[in-house]
DNA sequence: CTATATTTTTAGATTAATCTAAAAATATTA
DNA sequence: TAATATTTTTAGATTAATCTAAAAATATAG
């Protein structure tokens, strides 16, 4: 069995991968882990010793089909339980994601299968993240940022990549929601901020919001 | 913040109080933890400089106010949870201990609070145990245990004293589950086995089952 | 009340995860 | 490509939880 740390280090370089081409690097993981790039190295040996990731010095690590294995269960868990905490106990979305960050490490086949019949098999976090399945099936889901919208354009809001609790209090206080749909009414070629109309309203968000908001396509 | 482990040492000397009057050895803790003495003595020491429990060298230990307060809500977690396993999510009463001593370990207030509510403010759990209060209030439920009986007494059998997954398989495949009411037809003095009559179905049990059945009183 | 048995504590190691500081390797840039 | 900057690894400590073996304290029995 692997510890929570271990796991929360195939997360790390999981969550890289889909970002990047190339290996995580030693510092990347630091960063991601909040930990010195000189603990990472010693976990990376151990879990390369364990044939969960490859990793030669002084390059990046990625992760090998066991390790990826491990980290998208752990996401699935992760991604179900916030689906509880917001569906079934009433929290609201930027309340559950370190809840999720603890409980996605509990171990039990069994727990996980009912859960995920008892949530009536969701496909998508509160976060518009997609759930894995239990073979580690992830559907990758088409759409882009808002930032790379033409005026006149409109989508469905689908999903926020920064789930910070900060990020994510800010757009339920102007009403942004997953599902909702957004037009862009006018672009402010000198900073990159957007205007945007939605329900009933409008609001002027930044180039750096309208990056984190994905849009269907 | 306490780590699981001091937790389940608190939880440990709360146990143990429960059915005795002096302070918990260091052997008792160490049997009931399934670690060794030497440990104990270690733990003691650092739970002791936290004040969580009355410790005076080679004399047993009992637990402060803040110390039983802790285990308290830590048992409070563990059998809500417990319960939402068996309600919920469709477990076997015999499954759900160990499930549940992780879970348990989960900080959080609202996450308790909510989990209550969504379960609707249980106060039992799946084997009949009182499920604390937020404020560490345990009701004291009076029973008594069905070696105790004389014959053609009967009562309603409320709580299961041994939960090890095995004892509650076996109770299971006899139908004997809380809520049913059971009456003593046979008493063998011999081994002071019993004939017991239920539901449609009689069962012969040994002293040392009876003495685990707990019956209102 | 002394000898023996039992329990508890201490001493000294070990393992996992972490850190700081220094050394080594790789990357950049002029 | 050589100097410099950056990144990564190593060396050596630290902290929490555990262990074994030995010493010390307490309990028990004749
Ligand atoms: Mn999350
Ligand atoms: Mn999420
Ligand atoms: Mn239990
Ligand atoms: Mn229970």
């Amino acid at each position: 069995m692997n510890s929570f740390t271990e796991e929360n280090y195939l997360k790390a370089i999981y969550k890289f991968s889909l970002t990047h081409k190339k290996g995580a690097s030693t510092n990347s993981i630091a960063k991601a882990l909040n930990t010195k790039a000189s603990s990472v190295t010693d976990m990376l040996k151990k879990l390369a010793l364990k044939n969960l990731i490859n990793y030669k010095k002084y390059y990046g690590v990625t992760l090998t089909s066991k390790g990826k294995q491990i980290a998208l269960s752990i996401i699935r868990n992760h991604r179900l339980w916030e689906v509880f905490l917001v569906d079934k106990l009433n929290f609201n979305w930027d309340e559950v994601h370190e809840l999720a960050e603890e409980l996605e490490h509990i171990k039990s086949e069994k727990l996980i299968t009912n859960l995920d019949a008892f949530l009536n098999f969701p496909t998508l976090d509160p976060h518009g993240d997609p759930i894995p399945t239990k073979n580690g099936k992830i559907k990758n889901i088409k759409m882009i940022d808002l930032s790379q919208f033409k005026i006149n354009q409109e989508g469905v809001f689908i999903h926020v990549k920064d789930s910070s609790d900060k990020f994510l209090k800010y757009l339920s206080k102007n009403n942004l929601e997953i599902g909702v749909k957004i037009k862009v009414i006018e672009m402010e070629s000198f900073d990159n901020s957007f205007k945007i109309a939605y329900n009933n309203q409008q609001l002027i968000i930044s180039e750096n919001v309208a990056k984190n908001l994905y849009i269907k396509n």
